[in-house]
DNA sequence: AAAAATACGCAAATCATTTGCGAGTACACT
DNA sequence: AGTGTACTCGCAAATGATTTGCGTATTTTT
């Protein structure tokens, strides 16, 4: 099945990878359609194996669905995504719970700038 | 100008509009066309009077860019959003810039739940 | 192995947003 | 007022990521 080697190509992935990155990575071992990665994708979500961040570019990325929480800094130069475990939200979602009732499930967080690389780039 | 209708819309709005609604919205009074909707908004996003979000529904939302830092809770129910302004997200930036040396010049945050309008409605 | 269920490829559809182009309108300078 | 230049708009077509319909292949179930 080619799920599998979607499943693969995400699980060994340290960063989050569009539709068209796993599309590119799987097609280099077999033949695959665009569309049956989309698929493919769809499905993974749906059985919480995967999880699809959309980011403020309007493109679904896609990353393993552990239970290590993460969010991006994303640079505004080079677009690469640089994973970070800093979050301290749980507090705010805590708070927010408490005044204002609102059911909190889930944040999504992304942090824009430049990254070190490109700092360096630039002068 | 019909600018003017458009950024009288988003000023007067209490919550951020999609560029459809204010399309809706300034129609009521003058004709118009979504492509000029659409490139006003741009138009006014370039010059840092509007603020473009976009959420995880990949739908583009137009709001005053006023200094308020301001974040949402959006209820996966009634698709509606709250404002919020607790954002302590400073402090994790702060952090995140000394130790990664990545230079944050902005976030989006999005709280995704369920409101208390339809937490009480499902009961 | 036949039947039922899935997986897949391909082409066309979708939907928010953008863009090319041509016509209309405003502003500036003489 | 006249002419040139620059915006502003409307309209229709293009875009680009993602989805979907449908017919065929492949797997799973019995």
């Amino acid at each position: 099945m080619k799920k599998d080697y979607i499943f693969d190509v995400i699980k060994n992935s340290p960063n989050s990878l569009t539709a068209e990155e796993i599309y590119n990575n799987v097609s280099q071992n077999i033949n695959i359609n665009l569309s049956t990665v989309y698929r493919t994708l769809n499905n993974l979500v749906d059985k919480d194996l995967v999880t699809k961040i959309v980011r403020q570019d309007k493109i679904s990325y896609y990353e393993l669905a552990d239970n290590e929480h993460k969010h991006y800094l994303i640079c505004d130069k080079c677009n690469q995504a640089y994973p970070t475990d800093m979050c301290d939200i749980e507090k705010i979602e805590r708070k927010i719970k408490r005044e204002t009732g609102f059911n909190i499930t889930s944040h999504t967080l992304e942090f824009h700038g430049i990254c070190p690389e490109c700092l360096k780039n630039a002068k």
